[in-house]
Order: structure tokens, then sequence, then C-alpha cells
DNA sequence: ATTTAATAAAGAATAATATCTTTAATAAAA
DNA sequence: TTTTATTAAAGATATTATTCTTTATTAAAT
């Protein structure tokens, strides 16, 4: 039996994406109070960290299956166990990168991902200077000599940390490879058949909000 | 006179935090057309780069105050000028950024931001190893050396990408520089009084949708 | 001229998300 | 034991965002 939510004609109810968003950051905080020994956490505490609305935590940990217990809360241990599962950062998805310049060097050597479900095993790029270096223990490999990988490998997720111009055909190759979801930081929307999932990591987005705030705070 | 939509009582209406998320890309498409020599670019033909429905881009694009012509569309080069200004990707805001570590180097060398509105103008770091050396003409200072700098400096943006546990020290000091919006890219949630702006990147929040969708995908 | 097709723009309807309200559980205090 | 305070959980409402529908405009085709 699933953990999510359940329709009751028994569908799983699909989690919203601001939840989603949101429970990383719960754990993050969850993982640093279990190693406070902190035993039980309130949703209107938890709530208080993040600014957020408490009824709000509530139902984003009901959606991962979590319960509390009136007038005590949370168990921290078991909270972070449920979200771990729930997000999938106890499993581990084997991920490709393309692009090994100062953003992808940075993903590469992050090791906040090792707790979080991906593994970067290898990196790719064009450039002759970067070609056979290691990253971190990572080996940066030639492309071209990696153009028909083989598909059905056991990686699902592919990383574009390329130039915008190269992002489409990257994209196109890693479909090729048989990547199954597609990580994308440059600042172009990439176009790919149904069954791959995209996500789009935009920098501007971030930085437009922030000028939005800052250009309108005389109002 | 604004360039955003007016409300009947003449207060100006607040931009939706979606439509500002997507108008960077929208303008970085019409850059590209632009170069191309494109002269006109109708709502659908925009939506469909975007996978947005028509009528959205419509609404988002008359936030910034554009209007189209029926049978033709949006002259690109006027529209590349208004969303540039109502981003306020045409000013210039100077930045400093504290932790000159991968992700920081990144953001430090990247050429991007400078279409975008914003310079980072120096950078801070209490590791011996880096300070005193320039990142791609940025300086790298001792941040223990600059703990007290005066208020009312220029600066009005303050990037954090420090690890996590000196994310919260280094917020309290740029309010104390009297810094106007911090993007923190540390995975925690970081306090500062009401009057300052806090964009927080969380790289996870990301990666768990991917995940979540990885996961789900057999269903 | 007149008609047609494409489109922006305005408005209505729908869907998604967040907040508020009520209820029930339960631990601690009286 | 009884009361009180706190809280999770469920449900209702409100808000926000997206999509759908209609109307009006305009360029091109007839
Ligand atoms: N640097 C940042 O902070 C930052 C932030 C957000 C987004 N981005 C985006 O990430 C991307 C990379 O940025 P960066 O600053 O790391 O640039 P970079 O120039 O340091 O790295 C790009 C790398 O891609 C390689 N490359 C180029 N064409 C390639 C191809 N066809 N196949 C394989 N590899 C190829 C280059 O050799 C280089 O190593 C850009 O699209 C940028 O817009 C960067
Ligand atoms: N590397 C990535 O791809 C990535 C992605 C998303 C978020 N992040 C986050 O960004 C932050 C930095 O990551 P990184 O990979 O660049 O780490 P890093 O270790 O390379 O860089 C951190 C830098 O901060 C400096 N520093 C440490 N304490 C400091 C202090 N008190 N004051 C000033 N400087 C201090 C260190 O000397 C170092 O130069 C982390 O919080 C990480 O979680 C990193």
């Amino acid at each position: 039996m699933e953990k999510s939510l359940m329709h009751k004609d028994k569908k799983p109810v699909a989690v919203p994406e601001p939840t989603i968003r949101r429970m990383p950051a719960y754990l993050t905080l969850l993982r640093q109070l279990k190693d406070e020994g902190q035993e039980f956490i309130s949703a209107p505490r938890l709530a208080s960290f993040f600014n957020l609305d408490p009824t709000q935590v509530v139902k984003d940990l009901a959606y991962a299956g979590a319960a509390g217990r009136p007038k005590v809360g949370y168990v921290v241990e078991k909270l972070v166990e449920i979200l771990e599962e729930f997000l999938g950062f106890n499993r581990k998805h084997e991920a490709f990168l393309v692009g090994a310049g100062f953003l992808g060097s940075a993903l590469i050597q992050y090791q906040g991902f090792r707790e979080a479900g991906m593994k970067i095993v290898a990196a790719f790029d064009t450039d002759k200077k970067k070609i056979g270096k290691d990253i971190s223990g990572v080996p940066v490999f030639d492309l071209a000599k990696f153009r028909d990988l083989a598909g059905r490998l056991h990686i699902s997720i592919g990383i574009i940390t390329t130039p915008s111009s190269a992002a489409q055909q990257i994209a196109d190759l890693m479909v090729g490879w048989g990547i199954k979801a597609i990580w994308n930081f440059a600042p172009i929307s990439i176009k790919v058949p149904p069954h791959v999932i995209v996500q789009d990591t935009h920098i501007y987005a971030n930085l437009a909000v922030i000028l939005n705030k800052l250009n309108n705070a005389g109002r």
C-alpha cells in the first residue's frame, strides 16, 4: 500500500508540486533536529521555521503519509524516514552530466546530492583541456566518443550544464541514450518526447523575482 | 505612469510571481529572435516554445505593459525593450557574494548576469587560500576584515554561497551592511527582518520534483 | 468592397493552492 | 477526575492561477 493519500476510488492522489518542493526543506531541518537529539516536533513549530501556515505543514506531511499526535507533534526520527522514503532520497539514481564547466564542476563535487538520491557517475565535455581529467573522482569523457552510447544504461538522469547553444542537441542525445529525466540548467526551454521528464532550473527566474521586489520596494 | 496593469482604483495590481518567473524565459527567446532578425512574434507561437497556453502568454505580456496587434502579434524589438525595462534587467544592481567556493565561483564568473541587471562586485571568504585572489576580475576579500562595513553602500544584493552552517550568520551580517535583498543558495531557510527581501534558491526542491516524477513514472 | 482567418484582449469558468474553521484527540495541569 | 491547553486532522472557504469562451480588431484573400 502506498504511503500517499488515497482518493475514495483508490487512485493515488497527485501530490501538489508546491508540496513536493517544500518537503526537502522540511527534511533538511528535521535531519538537523534529529542530530541535535530532538525527539518531537509540532507542525506549528516546524511552520515557524519557514513562515508557513501550520495547517499547510500538516497537510504536506500527510501527503507523505506522516501522522502526528495531538499535544505532542511528530516523531522527528520517524518523520525523517518517511520523508526520505517519500522523496526517494534513499534510493540511488545515477546521473550523467554534460558540460563540465564552472557550474557543472560545482554540481559534480557537490556532496549534498549523495543524501538526496542522486549520484553523478560521469561527465562529458568537448573541451580537450577538460577531457581525461577527473573532478572529485568523477571522470570527464570526450562527448564525441560517446555519441552513440547504447540505450538501456542504468542511468536515469541527464544533467545539462553546457551553453544554451548546445543544450537542445545534448538533450536529443540524452533522449537517444534512453535517459528518463533531464535536469537542464541552460536558460532555454528544451524540447523532448512526452515520455521524458524535464526540469528546467532557470537562474533568471529567481533573479527576476528579487529584482521585481527590489524595484517595487518603494511602493 | 507605471507600465503595470492598473486596478480600477488606480493602485498598481501586483504581478503574479509565476508571471515574473516566466518572463525571463520569454526575454531570452525574444533576444535570440531579435538577433535572428525576426520582426514579429505572435502569442500562440511564443507559447508553443514553452508549452504554455497562448492566453497565458498574452496576459503575462500585458502585465509588462506590452500590446500586440491582431493578425500580426508583437514587435519583437519592442517586446525585448518592454520586458527588460519591466524586469529591471537594464538597470544595474551591485552585489556582494559571500562564500567563494565552487558554486560562488560559478556565479561570479557567470557572464549572463551582466544582461540581467546584476553585477557581482566583490566576494568574501574566510579561507586563506581564497583571500587575495580574484575570480574573473572580482576580488575575494577576507570576511573578517569587512565585518563592520558601513551601511549605506550602494550594494543592494547579497548572495550567500557558504555552507548551511554559516548562512544565518552571514545573513545577519548582510542585514547589518544595509543590504536590501539576499539571494540564498544554502539549503536552509534564513531569518531576516521584514524589510529585507529573501530569495531562497533550494537545489533540492528541483531535484525532489524530478525524483517524484521518476519514481512515479510507472503509475 | 467583402469575406475570411488569425489574433489580441477581456471576461467567465475552472482548477489548484492556501488559509481558516471546526472537531476530536490527548497530554498536562488543576 | 475534571478541566484546560495544545495539537492533528478533516472540512469549508477564500484566494490565486490557469484555461476556456467570447468579442473585437485587423491584415490578407476573394
Ligand atoms: N555559472 C553559473 O553560475 C550558472 C548559473 C545558472 C545557469 N548557468 C548555465 O549553465 C551553463 C553552463 O554555465 P557555466 O558558467 O558553467 O559555463 P562554462 O563555459 O564554464 O561551462 C560550459 C561547459 O560546457 C562545455 N561545452 C560546450 N559545448 C559543449 C557541447 N556541445 N557538448 C559538451 N560540452 C560542451 C564547455 O567546454 C564547458 O566546459 C550555461 O548554459 C549557463 O547559462 C550557469
Ligand atoms: N555546489 C553546488 O552545485 C551547489 C548547488 C546548490 C547549492 N549549493 C550550496 O551552496 C553552498 C556552497 O556550496 P559549494 O559546493 O560551493 O561549497 P564550497 O565548500 O565549495 O564553498 C563554500 C565556501 O564558503 C566559504 N566559507 C565557509 N564558511 C564561511 C564563512 N563563515 N564566511 C565566509 N565564507 C565561508 C568556504 O571557505 C568556501 O570557499 C552550500 O550551502 C551548498 O549547499 C551548492
